[in-house]
DNA sequence: ATGTCC
């Protein structure tokens, strides 16, 4: 297909009517990350992407991008509420996958002496793996409510402050979230999850910020070189993973019937709305809000730990939510579409919000400089915090990047970690693990991403979003 | 991502 290089950091692939293209499609990458993308199944899922009906502008791709279901990961989708559709496939199966960094007033120096206990007593009270249950018992009023609020849900039991909803994206809580529109095998299956990590790359990390490089913005963020943060990446668990299953269904056998036809059936999408389509809105927004009180459950207990671990208190540990972000989600915002406000059913998909300074939906203490941007790298190498910029609002609907994305598929990471000592590789290099699957440890080899660094520096230099400091972890606990 | 095939 036809691939122009716009700038340094931007390619697109013109509309193509033969393929049913509505927009074009756009991807931010440079040369190297380029290169990787060309050949790849995610350049055309991304052009797909851009056949979904009412699609406004053009299918976006970050430079994270590698292949998902349907749409890439790192794909981003923005649709006309009156003559679009919803996709399943456009928010993934893991329903509000993402990640919250706290800050600390520690340094290194204050948890190295108790590191591998800290690590250890983390790992011992926050449940991680595939099919992991947690110590919360909950009886079905209970996770329905969980659905309904969120993260405030693990604030009134008693897990966290008023002080962390508001340094959540949407407040920790979904509007509009019904839990009627979820099938009892999804309250089934997330029954015992709500405070459980999970598998693959979720991960709870100590880190230390490692370099700064917007001091006015990192300070306002209230982070300094030097500091102890944590950072926490999970999701919806089996919960989120059961609504996309049950609304893929939905969307297979409607489909045909709204007259809607696509070149893959994994983009299984209906008309927003449609009942189908707003079903699955309600549905998707009680998977969000469980992941939002899954992380909250998690940093109350992260904590606890660090309390008893290294015998401080909470006002002396200072383990304040920098902030919270959603990687996989839809979310109803207004967007300028050619100096027009209009309202826009925007879906994320391994991408992240970036809204800029003076947004509304940034919190109060944050709004001068941008929204907190998290994005977590792999174990080995570094996480970064980045700030949301206007030119992401004009050019990715406030989006950015996710990560690092994969380099290699989990097979043949697998392949490359056979013979390495992962574990001890990381220990040498100051970085304790503990980890639940053998396997998944594996699949998690730092080698197998691309380097979040590179990443990054394409979503800076690119504009759409800015660095403020960039963390390395000393701690990692994963499924 | 996921009771990694009911």
């Amino acid at each position: 297909m036809e691939l122009i290089q716009l700038d340094p950091y931007r390619w697109e692939v013109p509309q193509d009517h033969e393929r049913g293209m509505r927009v074009p499609a756009r991807i931010y990458a440079d040369d190297r990350l380029m290169a990787a993308i060309r050949n790849d199944q995610s350049l055309v899922q991304v052009v797909n992407g851009a056949t979904l009906p009412g699609i406004v502008g053009a299918s976006l791709a970050m430079p994270d991008m590698h292949f998902g279901y349907g749409l890439p990961i790192g794909g981003v989708v923005a649709m006309d509420p009156d003559t679009g559709v919803i996709s399943p496939g456009g928010t993934g199966y893991d329903i509000n996958c993402g990640v919250r960094l706290l800050r600390s007033n520690l340094v290194e120096q204050d948890v190295r002496p108790r590191l591998k206990t800290l690590v250890e007593e983390l790992f011992r009270r926050i449940p991680t793996g595939v099919g992991s249950r947690g110590k919360l018992k909950l009886s079905p009023a209970d996770e329905r409510a969980v659905t309904l609020r969120g993260a405030r849900w693990a604030v009134q039991q008693g897990y966290g402050s008023e002080a962390d909803l508001a340094c959540i994206e949407a407040g920790g809580c979904l509007e509009g979230a019904d839990p009627d529109k979820v099938s009892s095998k999804a309250f089934e299956r997330g029954r015992s999850q709500v405070g459980t990590l999970g598998s693959g790359n979720h991960f709870l990390e100590v880190q230390i910020v490692d370099e700064v490089f917007d001091e006015h913005i990192a300070n306002v963020f209230g982070l300094f070189a030097g500091q102890i943060a944590v950072l926490i990446h999970t999701g919806s668990r089996g919960f989120g993973h059961q609504v996309c299953t049950d609304y893929l269904v939905v969307m297979e056998r409607c489909m045909e019937r709204y007259g809607i036809q696509l070149p893959d059936r994994q983009l299984a999408c209906a008309p927003f709305r449609s009942p189908e389509g707003q079903d699955y809105l309600a549905a998707m927004r009680c998977a969000a809000n469980f992941a939002f009180a899954n992380r909250q459950c998690i940093t109350a207990w992260a904590r606890q730990v660090f309390e008893q671990v290294l015998g401080m208190g909470p006002r002396d540990l200072g383990l304040a939510l920098v902030y919270d972000v959603a990687h996989n989600i839809v979310k109803i915002e207004e967007h300028l579409v050619n100096g027009t406000r209009r309202q826009l059913v925007v879906h994320r998909k391994g991408a992240t919000r970036a809204f800029p300074p003076g947004h509304p939906e940034v919190p109060p203490q944050y709004r001068a400089v941008g929204q907190p941007t998290l994005i977590p790298g792999d174990m080995g190498r570094a996480s970064y915090v980045l700030a949301g910029t206007q030119r992401a609002m004009e050019e990715t609907f406030g989006s950015t990047c996710h990560g690092a994305g994969r380099a290699l598929s989990r097979h043949a990471a697998k392949r490359l970690a056979k013979g390495h000592a992962i574990q001890r590789e990381l220990e040498d290099r100051g970085i304790i693990v503990r980890y639940t699957g053998r396997a998944t440890l594996m699949e998690e080899i730092p080698e197998a991403y691309k380097d979040v660094t590179d990443v990054v520096n394409v979503v800076h230099a690119a504009g759409i979003s800015r660095k403020v400091a960039r963390l390395r972890p000393i701690g990692v606990i994963k499924g």
